[in-house]
DNA sequence: TAATTTGCCTAACAAACGTTAGGATAAATA
DNA sequence: TATTTATCCTAACGTTTGTTAGGCAAATTA
C-alpha cells in the first residue's frame, strides 16, 4: 500500500464522489459505488477503511487546495482589488475543474461524524478568514467598503459555492468568464455608473 | 380528515423539517420523527401518505410562498430598484421566518421522487424568471447594466438562499437589515464611489 | 522457483429502514 | 346512547444497509 494501490483507491473515491453528488452521501450505498467500477461491495475495502473515510477524504482534500489557495494571494504582496480578484479566480478554477468533489464538498460536508466535522469546520473558518483580510486590506487601502466583513465574505463565498449549483462545463462560459463577471458583480453591482436622484 | 387532523400533520411535517435539517432527508428516519413527538413511527401513518409526502409538503410550500412573493412584487408598477428591494426583502422574510422548512427546501428538493422534482424545478424557473423580469425593467429604465442576465440572477440568488447557511434568529442581525444590506451589496457592489485610475 | 502481496470473490451478519395490518381507546358527533 | 372518527398501539414484513471473515488466483518480489 504505497503507491501502485493508491490509484485504485483514488477510482473509489472519484466514483463515489460522481455518486455522492447525484444521489447523496446516504443515499449513494457502497454497492453503487462498487457496481460503478464493476466489483463487488465487500472488495471496496481492501482499499478503503468505510464508506465514512470516502466522505473525509473528499471533504479535506477540497478544503486543502483551496486553502493552499487563499494562502498564496494573501502571501503574494498585491492590492486588495488583485487579491480578490485572484482568490475569486481560484476557487472558481478548483470548484469548476473537479465538479463531483467541489458539489459534495459544499453539499455533503454535513454528513462527517463528529471529530472530523469540527476539524473540517475549523478550515472552513480559516478559508473564510482569508477572504476577510483582503477586505481589511481594502480597507486599509480605501479602495473597499464594507462596515460588515463577515457579512460580506458571506455573500461573495455564497457566490463563488453556487457556482456547484449550475456549471457546465459543456456550457458556453468558461472558468475564467465565470470569475471575471463574479469579480466585476462583487466590486461593482448591478447599478450604472452614474448616480442619479 | 378536514381541519382538526390537519393540525397534527402540520405538527409532523414540523418536526420532519427541523430532523431533515438536522440529519438530512435520507439520515432522519421515520422513527426519529415519531420519537421527536412521542409516538411510535407508525402511528405517523394515521395523518401521511409516506416519507416523501413530507418531502414534498415541504418544497412546495415554500415554492409556493416564494412565488406568490415574486409575483406580487412584479404586478405592482414601481421602479426597478425598488422592485429587487422589494423581492430581496420578501425573499429575507420568507426564508429566515423558518429556518427549519427553509433549509430543506434549499438543500434537500434533489430527494424528491421523479414527478414531483420535474414539477418542482418548473416551479424553481419561474422564481428566476420573476427576478429576470425585473433585471429587464432595470434595463429598460438605464438604472441597471447586466449583459448576462442568467448570471446576475443566480449570483444574486445565490446570496438569498445561502442565508440559511449562516442566519441565526438569535444573533444581531434582523431579516430586514440583511435585507437592507444585501439590496445594497447587489446594486453599488463593495467598491468605493469614486473611480480610480 | 518460492514467498509475498494485491485485488477481487462468495457468504453472511446484525442493524436499520419504510411501511402495512389489525386492533384498542378515547373523543366527537348523531 | 349509539356511532363514527381520530389517534395511537404492537407486531411484523421484506429490503437494504455497511461491514467482516475467509479464501482464491494472478502479479510482484526475493
Amino acid at each position: 500500500m504505497q503507491t501502485g494501490s493508491n490509484s485504485r483507491k483514488e477510482q473509489i473515491i472519484e466514483s463515489a464522489a460522481k455518486l455522492f453528488r447525484e444521489k447523496g452521501f446516504e443515499a449513494a450505498s457502497m454497492r453503487d459505488i462498487a457496481a460503478s467500477l464493476g466489483i463487488e461491495a465487500a472488495s471496496l475495502y481492501s482499499h478503503i477503511k468505510s464508506k465514512d473515510e470516502i466522505l473525509e477524504t473528499i471533504c479535506f482534500s477540497m478544503a486543502g487546495k483551496l486553502l493552499k489557495a487563499i494562502d498564496e494571494v494573501n502571501d503574494i504582496y498585491f492590492n486588495a482589488e488583485e487579491k480578490l480578484g485572484m482568490a475569486v479566480k481560484n476557487h472558481v478554477e478548483i470548484v469548476t475543474g473537479d465538479m463531483d468533489a467541489s458539489s459534495v464538498f459544499i453539499r455533503e460536508w454535513r454528513r462527517l461524524k463528529k471529530p472530523k466535522l469540527k476539524e473540517f469546520i475549523k478550515l472552513r473558518n480559516k478559508y473564510e478568514e482569508g477572504f476577510t483580510q483582503i477586505l481589511v486590506n481594502g480597507e486599509n487601502e480605501n479602495v473597499f467598503e464594507a462596515p460588515d466583513k463577515k457579512f460580506a465574505v458571506l455573500t461573495i463565498l455564497s457566490a463563488l459555492n453556487w457556482i456547484t449549483e449550475w456549471y457546465d462545463p459543456k456550457g458556453k462560459m468558461t472558468p475564467d468568464e465565470i470569475a471575471e463577471h463574479l469579480t466585476k458583480f462583487i466590486l461593482t453591482g448591478l447599478r450604472v455608473k452614474t448616480l442619479h436622484s
